[in-house]
DNA sequence: TACGGTAGAGAACGATCGTTCTCCGCGCAA
DNA sequence: TTGCGCGGAGAACGATCGTTCTCTACCGTA
């Protein structure tokens, strides 16, 4: 049983990174295998298909999203501070080497026509972040709307810099943010 | 010549639905032939790789795209009004019944690790949309941050739109966007 | 009427994909 | 030791892909 989970984690790890640096599609099942060192058999028999290894690659991923921002908002002590931290976390994000985009932005433009699982997986993780969003909006008494509108630019900045190849829209966002933020909630200070 | 330039039209056009509506690489040659009415050996003639067709339709997005920019930006008499023109634009768009995201979101998540014709010609779309967004904004005393901003806004929009299925994004960018120009720029009545 | 060249329809080809199956070797109960 | 079942390696399968080739019908021209 621990050695299956090992083997299953093995599996998404490499899965992953596979998937988010060539593609899904371009990636043959045979590939995985390689890379992860386990057999076909065994891989079908914690997978029934290659959609359900996106969907759990999808959710691995979910869960490194939500460490990464966590791992960023550790040193604010208010939410103003933990929502710009978002930002500070993509912009670090966008300057890694190997940075080609949101995985759930591009596993969605490349598979939600075809698979309603994956397109669902995307759609839960968004809305998660949108909702982890308007708790702190809302911790600073700000509207749902202003939360919406932040995460619109958390999602911009993603597809901008995916695109351009820099890392500048995670600083223009952030400013963005402090406009809105400051704009729609009386500083304190 | 006539009739090959209407021949690569019917392709172009035929692809461009076909592409957006199921994704690219589950576009087979042979569905793009049915639909176009276009023999292979002639598409071959026309483009001589499917990359290149992808290409071609990502070109003829890009003036559709112009034009509905412009279309709706008609009634605007001021800079201000047509930069917020492009969000209604946006709005619009959204509430189509065969609205899936933007294609050049889309298209370059699902090939710009394996096509560098692609990414390219994706980033020169949003290249240019850029520097339109910069020149308005530039009217009307903005600095090019202020633009980069609100062209993360749309972008943001467009992926927030596309996920979750909804048009609520081009109305949250809209109000974004407002607030930011009002903050940046001093209204003039 | 005879003919050269073009274009259409679709068969054919080689490659690759997701998935399954076969074979083999190893660990364990009696 | 002998038999048994499980898992690993990877061959095999059927489908599908992008691309090319073959064959045929038809066109204007002499």
């Amino acid at each position: 049983m621990g050695e299956a989970e090992t083997a299953r984690e093995q599996v998404v790890r490499a899965a992953d990174e596979l998937f988010y640096t060539r593609g899904v599609q371009a990636v043959g099942m045979d590939a995985v295998r390689t890379a992860a060192g386990v057999s076909l058999k065994r891989i079908y028999s914690l997978f029934s298909s290659k959609d359900e290894l996106v969907v759990a690659v999808l959710r691995h991923r979910t869960q490194m999203w939500d460490a990464g921002i966590a791992s960023a908002s550790e040193n604010a002590t208010t939410a103003r501070e933990r929502l710009l931290a978002i930002f500070d976390f993509l912009d670090a994000w966008f300057r890694e080497s190997d940075f080609h985009g949101c995985a759930f932005i591009n596993t969605h433009g490349e598979l939600s026509a075809s698979s309603q699982a994956v397109a669902d997986a995307v759609r839960e993780q968004k809305r998660s972040f949108q909702e982890y969003v308007g708790r702190l909006v809302d911790e600073i008494g700000g509207t749902p709307d202003l939360a919406a509108q932040v995460a619109i630019l958390a999602e911009g900045a993603q597809t901008t810099a995916a695109i351009a190849g820099t890392p500048d829209a995670a600083r223009h966002a952030r400013a963005a943010a402090t406009t809105l933020l400051d704009a729609a909630v009386p500083a304190h200070v």
